[in-house]
DNA sequence: ACGTATAATGAACATAATGTTCATTATGTG
DNA sequence: CACATAATGAACATTATGTTCATTATACGT
């Protein structure tokens, strides 16, 4: 975990500068902190920051870095696992803990601050968009290893649909302090990205 | 359309203002646009800026409250006869030209500037909030609108997922030079968003 | 425990953007 | 054409940025 390469001074300074760029940017927003806020709240002089980052951007981008390896160690394996061929319907049976979307959930409320920041605009643009590829390209990958399939949607249509989906229900849930526990975030999820709301937007029952 | 309240200076200095910050952000990026900047673009005196707008923010909130209004004005009929209650299946037998979707895809086409710089972070991250709350607002309403509907999705959770969805998939477009025309692009939007992944993601035919 | 390498510091400075004032000039409006 | 109001540009105060450098503090290997 810790990096045993670099010194120790060098790792406790750029956590401190990291934690409080990421603390004033939820109370202020990110545009308005300055370089001198994020060293004095960080207990550091203005010089030592320009030592580690070259802007305020740099800082957050590897702090978004540091958060996406973070979920990788943890979460590397069960994704490749997910990948391996199965039919929607077998996807739905998976246990709770076998499925990657989970494991975003519960990533995300345990870093409910980063995240809030990373995903919605209150962050720097440049984080955001990272982040949105990332997840578009791995929904992507598992769409591509599938070798049957057979649709008109094109990929990279699919990859946006999915991530723009994903993101803004998760931020929606951070922001407005998770009022669903992770379990039912990931049914409801599911639902209407497998199933699609014409269930959730019919009136009359379904023409059974 | 053009305001007959307002001396016509300033209608023009207002749009030049906003003309070159627009095309300002798309060239280098909206953090790194100056007040300067965006004055000799529009040729005109640093000060004048200061008459109008108190900074660049909120010169591009009140484009994008220019663009949506436009879209108001010429849509907000259809968008009322969509709400009326009809299910899913009927909404689909819907001409192309009545379905609020081909008109947003087509907005979205003929503005594709400022669209790009609301939507995607290239903006302010307050500009594309505000669009994302519009979205989100509008879907709920609709689904709102529906007395019998019962469901175990949360009517937020519904519009995040739609609002996301619907925004990614547009920047997407935009960004890529508009790969496939509008109708296409509606009928994959509308594919994935009512009858869901279910039939892109199975390697098996359904089970019929 | 010690010497060395390197990190952190703070003062100083140059540069650049912001935002305001004000007297003057230019330009739409009725 | 007269009047109201918009645009201008010079001047100025303020604030943030980014760099240099000599000095002090601290982690690391032996």
């Amino acid at each position: 975990m810790s990096d045993q390469q670099t010194d120790r001074r060098v790792r406790r300074t750029r956590q401190a500068l990291q934690d409080a760029l990421i603390s004033l940017i939820l109370e202020q927003g990110y545009d308005s902190v300055t370089i001198e806020e994020i060293t004095n709240r960080a207990d550091l002089g203005r010089t030592t920051f320009y030592l580690h980052f070259r802007d305020k951007e740099e800082l957050l981008l590897q702090a978004v870095e540091a958060i996406v390896e973070d979920f990788i160690a943890k979460h590397g394996a069960d994704m490749e696992r997910e990948i391996s061929p199965k039919t929607a319907l077998e996807k739905l049976r998976l246990n709770l803990e076998e499925r990657i979307l989970y494991h975003i959930f519960e990533h995300a409320r345990e870093n409910a601050d980063l995240y809030k920041v990373m995903l919605r605009g209150e962050g720097s643009s440049k984080a955001t968009e990272k982040m949105r590829t990332l997840i578009s390209e791995e929904a992507i990958k598992r769409l591509q290893y599938r070798p049957g399939v057979e649709t008109k949607i094109p990929l990279d249509f699919f990859g946006s649909y999915f991530a723009g989906a994903l993101i803004e229900v998760v931020t929606w849930w951070l922001e407005h302090d998770q009022p669903y526990d992770v379990e039912s975030m990931v049914e409801y999820f599911q639902q209407l990205f497998i199933f699609g709301a014409i269930d959730v937007i019919q009136i009359e029952p379904p023409a059974s």
